[in-house]
Parts: structure tokens; sequence; C-alpha cells
DNA sequence: TGTACATCAGTGAACGCGCGTTCACTGATGTAC
DNA sequence: TGTACATCAGTGAACGCGCGTTCACTGATGTAC
């Protein structure tokens, strides 16, 4: 009486997506998107090569569902703080931290192989959801802001910090030394923040 | 009596290194890097296949000579500037006016395939003066600052820059027409700008 | 200047590897009677 | 409940492709006498 047997065929399909997933996932989470190897993954699913092709379309499709996975860490990484007035400041930091802990699969967030297909809606919703984070703490700091340039705001707010925590842990580029980073964007929200008021 | 025949050997094989460097440049430009192929440089270089490792040690250090002449051009387009006040703004603007206009080898300039070589110090040096390019109209905003910390300013600013400008043209990310990305982008340079005083 | 030889830039076929995806097959699951 | 059959999830060997790099070779260039 093992387990198999008692699943039913849907049950048992979901189950192997998520080993699939799962074994993405790890794959990802030590070498980014370079280390996500069909083989590697249906190994490490307990599953045949040609399996992850019944599961999913591609391994793209994989990718976006470790992709999907990143996005819900990060987002709680970031959601943990209360709303005093260093809102932004904190994100920031955490941010910083996250990509810091959680290197290549945040790398992977934004990294693009997939030719041209559009990202499917579902995924585009999680992202936005991410940027829009932002778009609390800003709407505190703009209170008269119309909604659409506050959205748009937020988006270019999150880009600048992006870029600082992207290059800044680019080890190649500088020698600097990590609590440097830190103080850098700290410093820069706090400015950006005066610039507002 | 060929211009081959005229050559010395040297002159010979700087024109070697020239001309796969030439369709290197063209390669990247049309696709970036991944569309650096060593049969389809030696194909543009008119030479052989092989020749390219009498030239270059990989062609890894090929990338970095278009690379190179990437940075020279993106300098040179952020240099037209007179010095009046909005300094930090033309450059951002002209940053991003660059970045569409030669997307892909732009692109190439911060994408890694090198495994852990250190760079190249003449390259670490020009990627140092562009990033420097900051540092005298943040200088004018910040007379006091002591030089390290100018320069490590000059550096973050950049990088917020470029996060803005790189998430901003991920068209898949978003359908923000280019109009708005110009204004969000001046406007957040404002905003900092007026943080500072 | 002319000849014999050495060097070495340049050649391109072949090597070696990695990898995503397919497809003819099989064996377990589910269905019908 | 038991039997015969159909379906289809899952298998894994094979396909197909692309590509960086090497290496035995050659022919032009340069040197020595």
């Amino acid at each position: 009486m093992t387990e198999k047997q008692l699943q039913p065929a849907k049950a048992r399909r979901a189950q192997l997506r998520e080993r699939l997933i799962d074994a993405a996932e790890a794959a990802v989470e030590r070498g980014g998107l370079a280390a996500l190897k069909a083989r590697e993954i249906a190994l490490g699913a307990g599953c045949a090569l040609g399996a992850i092709y019944t599961a999913f379309e591609d391994l793209d499709e994989l990718i976006l569902c470790v992709n999907q996975r990143t996005l819900a860490q990060l987002e709680k990484a970031l959601a943990t703080g209360g709303a005093d007035g260093d809102e932004l400041r904190r994100l920031g930091a955490e941010y910083l931290a996250y990509a810091r802990a959680e290197a290549p699969r945040w790398r992977a967030l934004f990294e693009h192989r997939m030719p041209e297909k559009p990202l499917p809606e579902w995924y585009a919703r999680d992202l936005d959801r991410l940027f829009g984070l932002l778009e609390a703490p800003l709407q505190r700091l703009l209170p008269e802001e119309p909604a659409e340039a506050l959205r748009a705001k937020a988006r270019t707010l999150f880009s600048a910090v992006h870029g600082i925590v992207l290059l800044g842990l680019e080890e190649k580029l500088q020698p600097t030394p990590a609590s440097a980073l830190d103080a850098e964007l700290s410093a820069f929200i706090a400015t950006f923040e005066r610039g507002l008021r």
C-alpha cells in the first residue's frame, strides 16, 4: 500500500510538478539560472528526463515558477516592517539584505533568457505587487500625488534602489566593503526623502 | 605588390586584431553578447577560425575590447554637455538616450559571462572613469564633501540612474511609454538634487 | 643579389562537451461489462 | 468481485544543434651565408 497507489492521477501530477519546482529551486539557489539543467532537475525530482515535459511546457515555464517563489520570499522579507517614519529606508535595507543572502535566485528574477515570449499575466501581477510595496510609504510622503503618478514614482524608486544593490554587489566592479554599501544606500534614500519634502 | 607583402609582421598582427574587434563589435551591436560567436567573427574579419586564438587569449578578451570601445563611445556621448546647473539631469538623460540607442552593446557592458577572472586593470580604470563623470557636478552641489565620500556618492548615484534606465527599458516589465521614462528619470534626479541642498 | 633553411602567422577540420527537446515505448491506472 | 481492454503518465535513449577551443599542417616571411 504505497503512497503511489493511493494517489489519484491529478494529485500525482500536481506532486510531480511540485517536486520538479523544488528541484529547480534548489538548483537556482545554488547556481542561478545557469545551473538549471533539465537532467539535473529530473534527477533531483526523482523522475525521468522526459517527465519534465509532461508537467511543463518547457524549462522557461519552470523558471517562472521558481521566480514566483522567489518573489513571494522576497515580499515576505520586505513585509516584516512596522510603518514608522523610516519605512523607505527600511525597505531598501531589507532589499539589499535579501539580495545579499539569496544572490543567485535574486539575480534570476532579472535575468532574461526567454526570447520574446510575453510574461504570463500571473507573473506580471506578482512583479507589480513587488514594485507596489513602495507605494504606501511614498504616499505618506506625497499625500497629494495622483494614484497613477504615485505608481510610476514607486517603480522608479524601486529601480533606483535595485540599481544600487545590483552594481553594489557586483564584486568585480569595486572593492567596496559591505557595510559601506549599506550606508550608501541608506544615505541615498534619506537624500531622496529630503528632496520630496 | 599587395598590401600584405608590404606589412611587417607586427603591423599585420595589429591589423588582424583590429579586424577581429571590428567584427566582434558589429556582432555585439546587432545582438548583444549572445551574438558574439567565434565562427561569425572569423568570417566577418576575413580570417580562419583559429586565427582568433593567435590574436586573443579567448573570446572573453575580445568581449573586453568591444566593451572598451562601448565605454569610450558612451563617455563621448555623456561629455557633450556644458556645465550649467542641470548637469546631473543632463547626464542622466544622455545616459538613458545612449542606452536606448545602443541597447545591445550597452547591455553587454553589464552582462557577465566571465567565470571569476578578475577584470583587467585597464578595463577597471575605464569603468571608474565612467562612474567618475558624476563627481564634478556632484562636487558643485557638495563642496564640503571629502574626496573619498564624493567618489562613493557618485558611484551610488550612477547605480541608481543605471537601475532606472535598466528596468525602465525592460519592455517586458511594463508598458510605460518612452517619454514617461524620460520624465520619471529627470524628476527623480531633480528630487535627489533637492535632497542634497 | 641569389639560395637554402627556419620560423611562425594563419588555416580549418576535428574534438569535446553540454544541453533542450522529442518520441516510440511500457507498465500502471482506470473503465466497462 | 473478476476479467479484458483502453488510456495515458512516465520512461530514457536518441536526436539535433551550437559552439569554444585545439592542433597538425602549410605556405609566406624573414634570416644567414
